[in-house]
RNA sequence: GGAGGAGUGGCAGAGUGGUUGAAUGCGGCGGUCUUGAAAACCGUUGAGCCUUCGCGGGCUCCGGGGGUUCGAAUCCCUCCUCCUCCGCCA
């Protein structure tokens, strides 16, 4: 969400700001312009009428103490008149806010000036590297060593073939030292994160409300990237769709059947029908919850709704979470493999800061603190810049972290940090006060991945890989998994 | 799942149809007193929005939504949340 009266003063900076996100977009200037005239038109004339109906209606109650009736009478029908105005106002006002906040919710945050120009990952810019890619020959990927690996039970330590019966394709089970190992990178990193960088470890609701969703920026737009839950209350829906079914022929009834045209009862019953399913698909009669994409969401809401103490600012959390993702829209790619799966593990990294100044430094701790979980585990990475066509909605500034895969030959996503200014704050009504009596500001929000726990893992088994496909388990993540030095 | 109770300002807690955006207490802020502090006393203290260059003026909000009424924190409907008891359960 925007502050509109930002928008007001500063068309131009909004429309070239989006623009920057994509050519043409910021066209739409023109047409929150226009809604939101129309919408304070209305607001204005509500506002009035309200008042001559709230001032009369003192006036009526004087009157009638003083049984002066005729009196009463005539301000009666002032009000009366008033009414008739709020009424037609309020819907207007209904109708323009409907459409303002339609095209507002939807729009993407703005770039900051020194995010570079580009459409897609191609305009990224690289920032930083660190490490150096160690020489392996002919090195094998890591779902080849993973399946090659055996547990105890003669089972593929990472067991695609399993999973995929279960629960279909980009899935996978991962068993013996390869689940722990995985264990022992998330503890890691929550260790790192809570014990040396400052964050708060929360286990967070893995199901939300869209309206948890609409807060950080995954609603409206992009539903089809998330799994839904559903849980219709049919008992309660037929019982209701039947009283209505019954009504309507009660009425066919009442009007007589001689009187009213097959035609007529056919176009009215459809119409029912459809209204109906209006209701079957609306929250009325459910209750849907969503699964997170991202640590992001529960954490983030974490200060919806809130007038925070200042004072303790910044607020850092960190979680370590499955995420589910649909991922429509990328079939075909990645699909060997544990990159992209519709279920993952992440350890994700949350502050809540008081403005762009302390926002811009923030983003600089913590994808920090996400670079040093691949320091210490010894995996060389870059650091990316990401350009306006490549960034999240929610995000102002981006910078991605890429950690280098042998079997590919290159650098693969496996954090992203971002600062969203007060965009996801602005939609979540999270707030601050700086100090007592003051007015409350919009938080600042920012998130990153601290790290991508699958990807660590896919990372950690290509880079640590040797000539007999067994992987030597990181010094860091020995005192994890009792002093095992291989997975063999 | 069954039975009952409750949701009011940062917190506690009055208020059941007419100058109530809301008594009172605590907390916060400012002040008097004091060498300083405490205590005491006085004052002040919710949010959002519209309008105005500004001073100011106005509207909305007492869990959410809808309704009754000239007028609702107060009456009705509905949903949500919390508490107590019973049942079930990781």
């Amino acid at each position: 969400m925007f502050d509109i009266r930002a928008i007001r003063d500063n068309p131009d900076a909004f429309r070239a700001a989006w623009n920057r996100r994509k050519p043409g977009l910021g066209d739409i200037v023109d047409q929150i312009h226009a809604h939101d005239g129309a919408l304070r038109k209305a607001v204005t004339d509500k506002q009035d009428a309200e008042k001559v109906r709230n001032e009369n209606s003192k006036l009526i109650g004087r009157a009638k103490a003083e049984k002066n009736e005729q009196e009463a009478a005539r301000l009666m029908a002032l009000v009366a008149e008033a009414k008739l105005t709020i009424e037609a106002a309020g819907e207007q006002e209904a109708a323009a806010k409907g459409l303002l906040d339609e095209i507002l919710m939807g729009l993407p945050n703005l770039p900051l000036a020194e995010v570079p120009q580009g459409q897609d990952e191609e305009g990224n810019v690289e920032q930083s590297r660190w490490g150096e890619p160690k020489r392996i020959n002919n090195p094998k990927d890591h779902a080849d060593l993973g399946e090659a690996l055996k547990s105890d039970f003669g089972f593929s330590q990472m067991d695609f073939d399993s999973a995929v019966k279960m629960s279909g394709a980009r899935f996978v089970a991962l068993r013996g030292p390869l689940a722990r190992m995985e264990r022992a990178l998330a503890a890691f990193m929550l260790d790192l994160q809570t014990g040396e960088h400052g964050y708060e470890e929360v286990s967070p609701p893995l199901l939300v409300k869209d309206q948890a969703l609409i807060g950080t920026g995954q609603l409206p737009k992009f539903e089809v990237d998330l799994f839904k839950a559903t849980n219709f209350d049919s008992d309660r829906f037929w019982a209701d769709y039947n009283v209505a079914h019954e009504a309507q022929l009660d009425q066919f009834r009442d009007i007589g059947y001689g009187n009213i045209s097959s035609e007529e009862i056919r176009e009215a019953s459809l119409k029912r029908q459809r209204e109906w399913l209006k209701k079957y698909n609306s929250g009325e009669y459910n209750d849907p919850r969503y699964l997170i994409p991202t640590a992001e969401v529960p954490l983030t809401n974490l200060v919806r709704d809130q007038i925070l103490d200042g004072s303790r600012l910044p607020l850092r959390f960190t979680a370590h979470t499955p995420c589910f993702r649909s991922e429509a829209g990328s079939a075909g790619r990645d699909t060997k493999g544990m990159i992209r799966l519709h279920q993952f593990n992440k350890v994700e990294l949350v502050s809540i800061v008081e403005n762009e100044e302390a926002g811009l430094a923030e983003l600089e701790r913590m994808t920090g603190c996400a670079e040093e979980v691949l320091k210490r585990l010894n995996l060389p990475f870059r650091r990316m810049l990401l350009c306006t066509g490549d960034m999240g909605t929610g995000a102002r500034k981006t910078y991605d972290l890429e950690v280098w895969l042998p079997s590919q030959n290159t650098y693969r996503e496996i954090s992203s940090c971002s600062y969203c200014g007060d965009f996801q704050a602005r939609r979540m009504d999270a707030r601050f006060r700086k100090e007592a009596g003051t007015k409350p500001e919009f938080v600042h929000t920012l998130n990153g991945s601290g790290l991508a726990v699958g990807r660590t893992l896919v990372a950690v088994i290509e880079n640590y890989q040797n000539e007999d496909g067994s992987i030597t388990v990181p010094g860091v993540l020995r005192p994890y998994m009792g002093g095992l030095e291989t997975i063999a």
